[in-house]
Order: C-alpha cells, then structure tokens, then sequence
DNA sequence: TGCAAATGTTATATAAATCTAACATTTTTA
DNA sequence: TAAAAATGTTAGATTTATATAACATTTGCA
C-alpha cells in the first residue's frame, strides 16, 4: 500500500486533488489543460492510479480520488503549501520563483525536514511579534 | 551551452567531482559504485556528458570534467553544501535525512531561493553572535 | 611474461512518461 | 434530433534511465 509515487503521479494526484476542490470534478481535460500535458498522457497516468487504488475513473466519466488518494494528494498539497509560504512570506523570495520551487521540492522533502520548517515558522512568527516587528 | 541538464546526468556531473576532489581521477567503476547503478548504465551517461561538452573520456581511461562541467558540478556541490548545512545546523535536521534531502533538492531548488536561504543563515549567525548564544 | 582478475564497453531489453494520429463517445446546438 | 464540436480513449513511436549478458581491454601477480 506504501510504495512510493513517481512525482508525476504524484502531480496528476495533487491536481485532481484541486480540480475537485475549485470545480466539484476533475476531468481528462482541466487535468490536461492544468498540467501542460495531452489527454492521452493523462489517460495513462489515471490508468496506474486507478490499478493502485488511488482514483476512480469510469470509461468518460469523471476522475474521483479515493480515500487513500486523497490522503496522498493532501499531504503533498500540504508540503506545497508550506514551502510556499516559507520561500515567499519568511525568506521573501518572488512568489512566482516560491511557487515553481514549491511544486518541484514538495516531491523530495521528507517529513522530518518538513516538520523542523513547520516548526522554525511558528518560532520565527512568535519572535515576531515579541519583538513587535 | 545553457540546456537544462537531467537530475541523473547533473548526480552524475558531481559525482565525478567529488571523486576528483577525493582521489585525484575518478573511473567508471568507482562512478557506479557511488551512484549504485551498472557501470554500462554510466557509460552510456558519460556518452551523453561527451557530446555536451561536459566531460573528456577516452575509451579505457580515466573520466575528467571539462571546464563548463566543472562549473556546473561545483553549482550543484555548492547548493547541496548550503541545504545540508540549513537543515542540519540550522533547523536541526538528522544528517542522514538533511543529506538525503539536500540531494534531492539540490536539483530543483532556483538560484534565488538559495540565495535567499545563504542570506538567511548569514542573518541567524549575525543574531546568535549578538545574542552570545 | 603470460594468464587471471578487474575494469570498461557494447548490444539488447525494459519501464516510465511523454507525444501524434486515429478512433469513440458525449455534449451542444442549429 | 441529427450533425458538428468537444471531449475521451487507444495504438504505436520516442526519449531517458536503467538493467543483464556478452565481449574487450587493462592490470596485477605467480
């Protein structure tokens, strides 16, 4: 059940992930479109999810995550998040350089190190506001 | 000359350094065995560093960077060194899991964002001077 | 110094991720 | 509601990175 993603799917997960977030459903093309990638690449990519469990996708139908995929796709959206948020708002790096760093790191970060920043954040903001700053 | 080069040929890129830097000359075999991978798979790498310039390699002889390869291989030896350092002696990061990431990341991570991160450390090292701790 | 061991190379195969082109299904609209 | 447009799928090709197996060259030592 554990076995590591390629950061492609791991991309296909993370976008559907925010298709269903912004549109309700995520179809072949928005993920398509969303991923500068063709249809039938996409395809491909929902054909291994699915054999791993990790999407439901009926023939022409819509693309559903599963728990387990959601799951995925939330921790990863997660790391992203962070990071982005430590490149642009504490390090202050152009937000749309933070963003591509973000998306390209969110894949390779492991948790300890993601957790130290989480930490390192919440002790940075505190001083922040002890120091009135 | 400014093609982006893969993560696979930039590990190998700097790994032929450090192998430098180590013994002198660094071979195919000791190559594979660093990166864990069959010494036909390098040969087939260091074909493809030949063609861009980036390596000599005689049939048979020992591999050397050229000078373009050498910049690149010390660009990356130089991003990996900071991200180590950041995680391990600034966030406090096992080594182990600070090297691993910073292996990783070492390919993604934007020249801006490092440059921010460098400065970043220089202001910590400042404050705990100032602060005696 | 010649042979065995170590090292290096080439040929061929496989997996992942992408593409183009052809085809199938669904949706929209005249 | 039938034809056109949009969307989705499949087949087959390409690129990159790896592997195994067979072969070539170099090195070290009896």
């Amino acid at each position: 059940m554990n076995e590591q993603l390629t950061e492609s799917l791991e991309n296909y997960l993370e976008t559907i992930g925010m298709l269903v977030r912004k549109n309700k459903i995520a179809r072949v093309k928005d993920i398509s479109k969303e991923l500068n990638v063709k249809s039938s690449s996409v395809n491909i990519a929902l054909n291994v999810l699915a054999d791993k469990g990790l999407i439901i996708h009926e023939k022409y139908g819509y693309v559903e995550l599963t728990k387990e995929g959601k799951r995925i796709a939330d921790d990863i959206q997660h790391k992203e998040d962070i990071l982005f948020h430590f490149f642009a708002d504490i390090l202050g790096v152009d937000k749309d350089i933070a963003l591509k760093d973000a998306c390209r790191m969110e894949h390779t970060i492991s948790d300890e190190t993601l957790a130290k920043i989480i930490f390192f954040i919440g002790k940075i903001s505190k001083n922040s506001i002890k120091n009135n700053k």
